[in-house]
DNA sequence: GAAATTTATATGAAAAGGAATATATTCTTG
DNA sequence: CAAGAATATATTCCTTTTCATATAAATTTC
């Protein structure tokens, strides 16, 4: 059988990877009634609340203007609050609600349980190589 | 430094590292005046030509309903051309026309050029032993 | 072989995203 | 400290994607 050339080349190898594997758990999302944008706002900001816009954008791979709307469409469905920030009125810090804590405290175990499964025909250590080299991919590529 | 979930998660780790190596080689598309789904699918048919509809969207990880759409526009744009499928009248085969073979052949130079730069602090081994691990890593997820 | 089911593509309305730019605030520099 | 540059977010307009479903052809089933 030849070879393609997609199935040699890095991004399409990335690409791939990372739209199936996620596609598995975005149909988990729906059942926690969360769209895939909502969940990376929710779980970056269970990581470290009150992210500005501009930091939620790069956290959630997203451009900033998508970001601003993505928050006002969560804004209004109750997920999280906007605050200007005191020390520079420019930012605006979003924060989770008690509400968005709730919707996301279930996704995020789904997550590491999906993950388990991702991961469960490596080793312990397999498993920590690859996200390793995926850290150094990402280091040395200006990341 | 503590550490955050996301940075430790896998489906995080392939999102960006997808996102941000991809997103060096797409301000390198427009040089080429080619959209990022255009490249997807030049790219495919420069491996398979008469790929069908369905065979498209799941190669270029794209949706049916809109890679019918991103076709059709490709059609317009004289990069591709539809032919109902003879043996079964229900699919539609898609071939890259000589404009689109011109069109997709720098930018398919480029993409091995910029791979070897992403990699270019990697051996041949390292590199190749990623990509190992990203094959693997799809074959047991049922891709 | 007709009816029901499945499969492949297309369509239409609504949602989301993208590029360019406006607005507001802060920083810099002379 | 005023003018200009830089930064953070929002907005506007336009393109693209998505979801649900329609259409059309092939396959299965009775």
């Amino acid at each position: 059988m030849e070879k393609r050339f997609a199935d040699n080349y890095l991004l399409y190898l990335l690409a791939r990877a990372s739209t199936e594997v996620s596609k598995q758990f975005h149909s988990r999302l729906k059942q926690h009634c969360l769209q895939v944008s909502e969940w990376r706002v929710l779980a970056s900001l269970s990581d470290g609340d009150g992210m500005t816009v501009g930091e939620l954008a790069a956290r959630a791979l997203q451009r900033q203007p998508t970001m601003t709307k993505i928050v006002s469409r969560m804004e209004i469905s109750g997920l999280v609050r906007r605050q200007k920030s005191s020390d520079d009125r420019r930012r605006v810090q979003v924060f989770i609600t008690d509400n968005g804590r709730q919707r996301i405290s279930a996704a995020l175990k789904d997550a590491l349980a999906h993950e388990a499964e991702v991961l469960s025909d490596y080793t312990q250590k397999e498993a920590s190589d690859l996200k390793t080299i995926l850290r150094n991919l990402l280091e040395r590529n200006g990341a």
